[in-house]
This record gives C-alpha cells, structure tokens and sequence, in this order.
DNA sequence: TTAGGCCTGCAC
DNA sequence: GTGCAGGCCTAA
C-alpha cells in the first residue's frame, strides 16, 4: 500500500520516462476516476509535464508551471511506463501517450486512488495540502509542539495526515515499534524528549525503506514495475504473534484506530 | 470518537 | 461464500 516512501519511489521513477516529453495524447477509459469529471485534460495535449511535486501521499505532475495533475494512489494505486504496444491492463483508468512512444497508464483495481485536475499549481496546493501537515521526511519537534495540549493518541494522530503527512498503518506501527512507544499513548503526556526519539524513528524508517525501494505486500511497484525490498525488514507490520526482535516477547495484535495495529507490550509501553 | 462505505482480489 | 486488507471521507 503507497506510503511516503512508495509514493516518493515511485515518482523517481517515473520522471526519466515523463519529464519534457510532449504529451501526443490523453486517454480516459475511467472518466469518474477524474475529479472533476469535466476537466479539459485535453489541453495538455502538446504540452510537457516539467515537474513534480510529492507532499506525503501526494503527488503532483505540472505542465509547464501551470495545469497540475494530482495522483493519489490510495491502496492499490499504479503508476506504469510501458511501450504503446503493451496490452492495456484491466482497471487502467487514464493514459497519457509521449512523444517517445511511451504510455504512462494510471491502473487501481479498487478505486481507493483518484487523480484531481487543477489549472495552476497554487490552486492544487491549495486544494490538496490545505489540511496536510509537514512532508513526514522534514518533521521537526517544532511542528509537534501542539501536541503538549493535544487530544488523541500516537496510533490515530500519526495516520490522520494532519499533523505529519506521508505515514500510513505500516510506517506508523514500525516507527512506534523503533521507537519504543505504545500506539495508545496519549500525545499531550509525551515529554519533548520521546517527542524527538519519534521524530527520528520516523525519518530513520523512512530514509531505510526509501534506500530500498519501498514496501512491497503484494501490490505495490515503483513506475518500472520493480517491488520494493522493505516488506523484510518489518519489525511489527504483520507480526503478529512473532518474537519481538528486540526482547522476544510475542508480539500483538489490536484494532485501534479502526487499524490492525501490531506492538509489542512488552517494549513499547505507556507513559 | 467510532462505524460504515467505497472497491477488488485473494486466502480460506 | 465469507472475511479481510485499509486510505480517506462522511455521518451518526
């Protein structure tokens, strides 16, 4: 499932195949996978995506300085860059053909994803990072400042994009893991110290998984149809009932925040 | 604060 | 056939 890394994998390797390359044509085959329904994709015809831009899950493909697209992949969003000839695969819901011969075809089976259409960059930013808070990657002890008179707990805080954009049910549950602390702790009793003991598991997570190309389950791959070789270095995803690999103790499984979520009693506790 | 809905594919 | 996977939004 796309998180920060996989999002970010994704957009690296896609840009070689994207950047400066006439857009020839625009396929929609999914006209309500578009927000809204009626943008003028046409006029990107001609024109070259020049750019993009990644906040948390988002990710922004801008033509010119101005049309933007924003991907969202959601759960089993893909991005694919293959020859013209490559037979469409089911649940591709957009193409756009270059001028080199290579379509990159936006796929989701479960439509969980979606791609938003705006005609400057400053309305797509406005519209999509309104409510988003810091890319997870640039998360300061500054930015959770807030949280000294906070309601709510890590678990439920850490996934609902507000107050770090970019982490998703894996992310948060290994970087609560790798920094000893309970997914039900309140965040207003969390002392500045766990604060930046977060924070860097957070980024160390992050940087490791990114350095391997992301987390493949079963879905996932980057623009050139490549997994990603975390998925063997989670300590608590879907480790459920496993030895914790730091004091062996079975790990556990519980629902929070309406998540499967996997810790080990034993060395992340509430304070 | 929680539950439900979206949606498909896969394990059982 | 059933249940589960969960990002994200809406509603109770």
């Amino acid at each position: 499932m796309p998180e920060l890394p996989e999002v970010q994998e994704v957009r690296r390797t896609l840009e070689p195949h994207l950047l400066h390359i006439p857009i020839t044509a625009i396929r929609i085959l999914r006209r309500d996978f578009i927000t809204p329904r009626n943008a003028p994709l046409i006029n990107l015809v001609g024109q070259c995506i020049t750019r993009t831009h990644r906040h948390g899950k988002k990710l922004f493909l801008i033509a010119d300085d101005r049309q933007t697209l924003h991907l969202h992949l959601g759960m089993t969003g893909h991005v694919d860059c293959v020859p013209a000839k490559t037979p469409i695969a089911k649940h591709t819901h957009l193409i756009l053909e270059l001028a080199t011969g290579t379509h990159i075809r936006f796929h989701d089976p479960r439509r969980f994803g979606g791609i938003w259409y705006y005609p400057t960059l400053e309305e797509a930013l406005a519209a999509q990072t309104q409510n988003l808070g810091p890319d997870a990657l640039a998360l300061t002890p500054q930015n959770l400042a807030h949280w000294q008179t906070a309601r709510g707990r890590l678990k439920q805080r850490l996934l609902a994009q507000r107050d770090v954009a970019g982490l998703g049910n894996i992310y948060v549950d290994e970087a609560l893991w790798q920094a000893q602390l309970h997914p039900q702790q309140l965040v207003g009793r969390l002392t500045p110290v766990r604060i930046k003991t977060l924070i860097a598991a957070i980024r160390q997570i992050l940087r490791r998984s990114l350095a391997l190309g992301g987390t493949t389950l079963r879905d996932y791959r980057n623009a050139s149809s490549q997994p990603g070789q975390f998925a063997q270095q989670l300590h608590a995803y879907g480790r459920a009932q496993l030895p914790c690999h730091r004091c062996q103790s079975p790990l556990h499984s519980a629902q929070i925040a309406a998540r499967t979520t996997v810790f080990c009693p034993t060395c992340q506790k509430r304070h």
